[in-house]
Parts: structure tokens; sequence; C-alpha cells
RNA sequence: GGGCGGAUGGCGGAAUUGGUAUACGCGCAUGCCUUAGGAGCAUGUGGGGAAACCCUUAGAGGUUCAAGUCCUCUUCCGCCCACCA
């Protein structure tokens, strides 16, 4: 019977229905046995499946079945990120309920995915959408709210116009949305945040406990929680005597101050600016700033604008009287919102101070150019040099000027040494209908009350109650049933918040969950999460390197003060697979350049598609797809079935290795040097493509092994061989492996259930081996020597070599350098 | 501007971590076989050369008996962050 697409979909549908009824992949928590927890990130029910996804758990189900038949308890669930506004766009263009069309998306992505064979526990499935499971996010906000961690503030927050809701600042990519790619505006509103400001130094600390974890993500994550060290130097206004704190990491170049500049929503200008002559300009100014959205203000290659407020500054280390400016390219966000302006060392305030002529000093010598003239400067030296016009620092290495002014100002009171951090609190708020509403209440009597845990979840009412049109403000301000309700405190009228929480937060704490999914007494089942978490291996994208990662530790942070947890971090490894490419281009819908997966397995079959992905490239690097890779799979596949079919004849195995000769040997070694290969290859960084090709070298090695009908021995080697090529291909491609496993006399319920292999050291070993000849590092022979000869050994070997002698051509052998069993270099 | 990765045949990619560069696969070429299929099998396939040989891992130097691998510089590509003081 050929492999045809016929019988591969028998087989594939056959199997699939097997694990299913007997629960193969079902998981129980078993102190006694070793676990293993592997997650890949769930996926948005967008209802087909991409190749990025294939990918994704492709990987990640080798993992699993790799751990299953290492004799691991493995935990490999699946759910679904169902939350979100694809789906609320989709019913507000189709006229539809975003749960109708939400559930129906899962029941398409679901049955996908079980058509590629991928070992989940099928009784775990979650999706975030389900009140069983967002009456928890409500739960978990509320005691993020007792604990002061959840809070309510106005303040200009990033708005797109054309989702009509608030972002997050990590939501906002090059002053877009992150999602429809338009400009997003500032917007002054009341909002929800989470104070994962408080988790900072607990965030950044932890990161280095993450050792496996790809060093690109931690540097990310270090990047975005952005902890820098420098002084907060106090000037003050000459007029009044006020403070004017301002913030720096390069203290060194403090007497090169020549101006200070504030934000323009700095508090202290209304009272710098108030009956100054110029007040009406500076106004218009300011306003004009608050207008301008971020994206415009930020433009990097904009000309940055800014005005003379009239006032001075005294510069506490000098006493010197500087200008106080305004200007855009200062943010209240960051720092005190006050900079000093140091021209001749910070390339923008150069540019800003050559735009409105501001005077300029250098303080620190330039190497190169020792004695510029402050008119001469074409760019600010920002390099490393020693201090000068800096009085007794002068001559000062300014790295360590940086730290003795710090002290000395310090002492002096003029400054005080500071952290400031990168890391803004998360903005949760959304104005939109499909989401977890926000279980808070406001009473005219009592205030901010939060919904009581008796009285949760808040359930977010059908969307025939509301009116989803897509026009501005939150939908459920629009549902009067909703909206209107009784204080939980004084039971007077109230209003609900109608507000829904942002996805991120769904996502943030899912994979603790999973331990426990059927729960509903708590959040999760505190025995089952101390067994199951930390997840060993999680995959997924790049792309939530930063955002989903962040807020999954911060999250883990907290369940752990909350004392539910005991462990701080929740990815003990993670693996960031690479994108998949078409014609060089990532594969989306935009570029019309995708693959449909379901074709590919409509034609050649899950595990050919299977195979194609993990062969094609190492799981981190860029794929390249191409139609041609699954042909070759599927060929490959095909070599398998042909193998079993044609020959492979059950006898009986009792060999012993005096009946081996040198081909059986040789076979042997294949055989071992596979299941070696194989081995440490998905177990020391998950190499699947020299995995896969290492099982078609022993292909090729079966192939050349010819066995004479009725010779015993060797039909019963062929078979080792065979049945070593099927469990070692199981975790790739399982549905052919446990038909022919089967086929093979294979009695187990399922392939998974078969002990993964462990090989023989002494069958690898040769009785001779190559040793290659160089003569000054240059290749000049080879030669077949016994193992284990001697350096004089193999030394005369080669030099008795009369081709060897004619390269030498009678010079003296200077050196004769001898790696054993590879190379032997002469050098003359 | 800052950070992190890369660059190996026509293509995807290997290389025991300093020891035979191009494993494995795709593609291509030639031939065989056939109730003709998505076939299968055999042989070949980095470049130059008739050959002996020579050259070859983006480019240029260096260290070493030996460099794709280590060091320095240059070029190009990808990703992330970015008026962050």
């Amino acid at each position: 019977m050929p492999y045809t697409t016929h019988e591969i979909h028998r087989i594939e549908e056959k199997w699939q229905k097997i694990w299913q009824e007997k629960k193969i992949f079902s998981a129980t928590a078993d102190s006694q046995k070793k676990k293993y927890y592997v997650l890949e990130m769930f996926p948005y029910p967008s209802g087909k499946i991409h190749m990025g996804h294939v990918r994704n758990y492709t990987i990640a189900d080798v993992i699993a079945r790799f751990r299953m038949m290492q004799g691991c308890n493995v935990l490999h669930p699946m759910g679904y990120d169902a939350f979100g506004q694809p789906a609320e766009n989709a019913a507000i263009k189709h006229k539809t309920d975003p749960a109708k069309w939400t559930y129906g998306c899962i029941g398409q992505m679901r049955s996908e995915l079980q058509r590629m064979g991928f070992s989940y526990d099928w009784d775990r499935e979650l999706s975030t959408c389900d009140k069983a499971y967002y009456r928890w996010n409500q739960w978990i906000f509320s005691k993020m709210h007792e604990r002061g961690l959840a809070y309510r503030k106005a303040s200009s927050v990033n708005w797109c116009e054309s989702c009509q809701t608030t972002l997050a600042n990590e939501e906002v990519v090059n002053n877009a949305c992150w999602r429809c790619k338009s400009e997003v505006v500032q917007r002054k509103l009341d909002q929800w945040y989470l104070k994962i400001t408080d988790y900072s130094e607990r965030l950044l600390k932890d990161l280095h406990h993450l050792e496996p974890w790809p060093s690109r993500v931690v540097a990310m994550q270090e990047n975005w929680i952005g902890k820098s060290y420098g002084v907060n130097i106090f000037f003050t206004w000459k007029e009044i005597g006020e403070r004017i704190t301002v913030f720096t990491t390069r203290v060194d170049t403090i007497f090169g101050a020549t101006y200070v500049v504030l934000a323009p929503e700095h508090p202290l200008v209304e009272k710098l600016i108030a009956g100054s002559p110029d007040e009406k300009t500076i106004r218009a100014f300011i306003e004009k700033v608050a207008n301008e959205s971020k994206s415009l203000r930020m433009a990097g290659d904009k000309k940055k604008e800014g005005i003379f407020t009239g006032q001075y500054a005294v510069n506490p280390v000098n006493g010197e009287a500087i200008p106080i400016w305004i200007a855009d390219y200062v943010l209240m966000e960051y720092g005190t919102g006050a900079i000093m302006a140091v021209p001749t060392h910070d390339q923008r305030d150069f540019l800003f101070a050559k735009e409105h002529n501001l005077p300029m000093r250098v303080v620190i010598q330039d190497p190169v150019n020792p004695d510029v003239k402050v008119s001469d400067l074409k760019q600010a030296y920002e390099g490393q040099g020693v201090l000068v016009n800096s009085k007794q620092f002068d001559g000062t290495e300014n790295e360590s000027a940086k730290r003795k002014i710090a002290e000395w100002m310090s002492v002096n009171k003029m400054g005080e040494v500071t952290v400031h951090w990168r890391l803004r609190d998360w903005l949760i708020s959304r104005q939109r209908y499909w989401g977890t509403p926000i279980p808070i209440v406001y009473c005219d009597q009592c205030g901010i009350v939060p919904v009581p845990e008796d009285q949760l979840p808040v359930v977010l009412p059908p969307a025939e109650d509301v009116k989803i049109t897509g026009e501005g403000g939150s939908p459920l301000a629009r549902c009067n049933e909703f909206v209107n309700t009784t204080c939980p405190k004084c039971k007077g009228k109230a209003r609900r918040e109608t507000d829904t929480m942002a996805t991120f937060f769904d996502s943030s704490w899912y994979f603790l969950r999973f331990c426990s999914p059927r729960d509903d007494k708590e959040v999760f089942e505190k025995k089952e999460a101390a067994y199951w978490m930390p997840v060993d291996q999680y995959i997924g994208g790049i792309e939530h390197a930063i955002l989903h990662l962040l807020y999954s530790r911060f999250f883990t942070k907290f369940f752990k003060d909350l004392g539910l947890i005991s462990f701080d971090e929740p990815f003990a490894r993670l693996l960031t697979q690479g994108m998949v490419l078409k014609d060089g281009e990532v594969m989306s819908k935009s570029r019309g350049n995708t693959v449909d997966p379901d074709e590919i397995i409509e034609r050649y079959g899950a595990d050919s598609l299977r195979l194609c992905i993990l062969f094609a490239a190492p799981p981190e690097d860029q794929l390249e797809w191409s139609n041609g890779a699954v042909d070759g799979s599927w060929k490959f596949l095909n070599r398998v079935w042909q193998l079993v079919e044609q020959r492979f004849v059950p006898v009986v195995d009792n060999i012993s290795a005096a009946d081996l000769d040198q081909e059986d040997k040789d076979l042997e070694r294949e055989r071992n040097a596979a299941i070696k290969k194989v081995t440490e290859d998905i177990s020391q960084g998950y190499k699947f493509n020299t995995a896969v090709s290492a099982l078609m070298v022993l292909m090729n090695a079966i192939d050349q092994y010819r066995v004479v009908t009725g010779n015993a021995t060797r039909q019963a080697l062929l078979n080792r061989a065979i049945r070593s090529v099927i469990v070692l291909l199981a975790p790739f491609t399982p549905h052919i492996c446990e038909e022919l496993w089967q086929k093979t006399g294979g009695r187990e319920e399922s392939i998974v259930k078969v002990s993964w292999p462990s090989f023989d050291a002494r069958a690898l070993t040769r009785d001779s081996v190559q040793v290659v000849a160089q003569i000054n590092g240059k290749l000049r022979g080879k030669f077949q020597v016994a193992s284990g000869s001697s350096e004089e050994e193999v030394r005369e070997i080669i030099l008795a070599d009369a081709k060897i002698q004619e390269f030498l051509a009678g010079k003296p052998v200077k050196r004769f350098i001898y790696i054993a069993g590879k190379v032997a270099n002469i050098v003359i």
C-alpha cells in the first residue's frame, strides 16, 4: 500500500481519534513523577491558523512528545486569548455578536489544531472570554486595588482615533497604534492604571536569574525597564529662590551648563511666566506644544522649538545665573521634567543652542581636538576625556569625575544621587466592549467602590443589549441595565465602570490557570500550581519580548506577594521562534503572500508539513517557506513508509555481538550514532533541523545495507534500525510513526509511551579511522589507520608515503602535530 | 544615535566549538526502469584548469602548526529601543 494522500489522511485521522479517545495527553499531577510543562503563547482566535502558528506549535509539540518519551509527566495545554478588538471590529462590520464570532473562530481553530496532531490535553482548554475565566481577572484586579496597585488617575493618555480607545505606552509603536498603525494622539482622561513600577527593581534584578532566556529578550526588557543612575541637581530660581530640580546622568558636565530647560507641562512654568511681558507669546507656545500629538513632537528630525521665560536659574556649583527656557524636546514624563543644558557635550542641547544662539562652554577635553574653540564646534563632544573649566575637578577623567562631583554635591546639599526608571505604570482601561469589565462601582456617597468578591463576576452584558457601533466612548456606557446598579457599600444608586480591561491583562496569568482550569473556587489551585509551575519551556514570537513577558513576570511576582505561589519567575526557559517568510518577506495577509497550512495538509498531510517546517531552519532563525521543501519531506516519509512495507520482516532478535560482520557493525554504528545525535540535538538547543538530517543519514545507511532472504541476523539488525528510525522520528511526525510502530510489532497504545532509546557507546567505535595529513596546514593526503594508533605509528605511516615525500621535497620536518584520529600536520 | 544578531554553493542550511569547509535536503544534469507516478533507482553537481594542482566561508589585516570559527578595522543586511537628559 503506497503512502498516498488518501492513506495519509486515513492514518492521521485514525491516530488523532485514538489520542483523543484514550486521553493519551491528559496530564495529572503526580509528585512521584518528574513534571515538564511545555507551553506555547496561546493564539488570538482569528479562525484560521497560519504558518507562524504551525511553526510555533510544531516546535512545542516535538519538545512535549520528546519529554513524554523520556518518561516525564508532561503538561501541554492550549487555549485562546479570546477578548480583543478584532472580534469587536468583525462584529461591527458583519452586524453580529462578538461572542458568536469568537466562539465560531475557536471551533474552527480547534479543529485545525487537531488536524496538526498536536499533543494537547484538550480537557484543559480555556478561553479568556469565558466568564469562568475572566471573573478571575476581576478578582485579581480587586486584589491589586486592595493593595493600592490598581488606581485611577487623570492623565494625558495615548489615544487611537481609529480604534477609539486608549493605548498603553507599550502598545504605541513608532508613535502609531500597534494594531491599526494609525497615528496616536494625546487625550486627557480618567483611567485605570496598574502600578507595575512598584516592581521595577525586582523585574530588573530577576532577569539575571533567567539565564536560559535569549540574551536579546533580556536586553530588551532591561532597556524597557530602563534604570539609570544620575543626580538630581538643585538649581534655584534666582528671583524667588524656589528650587528647580533637574535630573542628569552626566553630572561630570555640570560646569558646562549654560541654560536650563523645562518641559512645557512643568508645574513651575505657570509661576515663572505669570506677569511676564511675553506671557501671551509663551502661553501660545505652550498651547501649541500641548495640542501637538506625541508622534509629531517626538519626530527625530524635527527642529527643536523653545522659548525664553525671561527668568534665570542659579547653578549651585558655581553660583552662575543661567537663562530658563521652555522647549518641546524636554519631556515631563521622564526624570524631573527639567534639564540642565550642556550644548558642548549633548547633541540635542547643541542643536537647540545653535538655533537660539545660546552660550556654550567646553568642560570635557576631546583628546583628538584638545584646543577646539566653541565657535568651531560642529557637534557636541559626547566621548570620554578630562575635565576643564571645572574648578577643583579640572584634570579629572570624566568617568571618575561623575562619582566625585556627585559625592561633593551631596555633601554640600547641592543635589542628590538618584535613580530614574523608564518603565511607566500600565494603563489598562479600554473603551471597548469585548473585554473584561473592570469590577468597580461609582457611588455619589461612597466614591470608588470595588465590587465585592462574592458578587463577582461582573458579567459582560450580551451584545444585543449593547450598541456596538464603533462610535467614540465605551459601548457599555450606553447600556443602562449594565450601568445602573446599587452601591455595594450603602446600597444607594450607583453606576458601574464602563471601561474594560486591556487584553494583556488576560494573558498575564493564563499559564497559572492551566494548572487547574476548571476550579471555580479560586484563581488557581495552589497545590496544582506548585506542582506544575514554573513553565519549563515557553515558546513564542519575539514580538512579545517586552509586553506580554514583562506583564506575566509582574503578575507572577504579585501572586507571590499574595502568598499563592513561592517562585518569582513564570517561565524557566524561553524559546523565541523565527518568523516564516515567503520570497524574503514576512508572510502576512496584507502582503498577500500567505501559504495556507490547511491546503498543505490537504495535499501532503500534517506530518509532511511538520517535518518540512522543522527541517528547513533552526527554530530561532527565520524560515523561508518553499513548496519544494514540503515535497522533499513527503518523499522522505514515503521512503520510511516503503522501507517498512518492503523490507521489514518479523524475526526473533537474539543476536550477540560476536555474530556481526563489518557491514553489520557499520549499520549498528550508524543506528547508535543517530540515536546519540537526535537525542543531543533535541535536548541541547532544539536543533531539529540537524536531528532530522541525522535520521536521513541513517536512512541512507539502511538503504546501503543488503539482506539476503533468510539471513536472520541481518534481518534482525535491519528491523532494529527500522524501528529506531520510527521511534526517533515519532516526536517530529507522530501519525506515520504510530502507524509504522504498530506495523513493526509495537504493542503500546501510543508511541509516546515507548521509552526514548539510549545509545551504546561501544557501537560507535571504529576499527580504523581516517587521518588527514597536512603539510603546513595544507591537505596533502588521507590515511586509514587503526583506531588507537600512537603518534609514532601514524607518523611512520604518513612519512613513508611516496606522495607525502614528494611534497616534502627533502626538506626537514620541523614539527609534527598530531590530533588523535583526526589530523596530522607536518611543519617544514 | 544606542543595543543585539547576522553575512558559508543556484537555494534552505551543516561543520565534533580552533583540526578534512559545503553534512542533510531542495534544485539541476546524465542515464536506467516502468500498467505514466506527486514516481522510483544510479551517477554527478563550489569555482578555475586537459592535468598535476590552484582558488574559495562579505572585504582587508592579524594571532596560530592549523581560522568559517579567535582578535582589529571596513562594508552590507535584519531586529529592538530612541529628543530618556
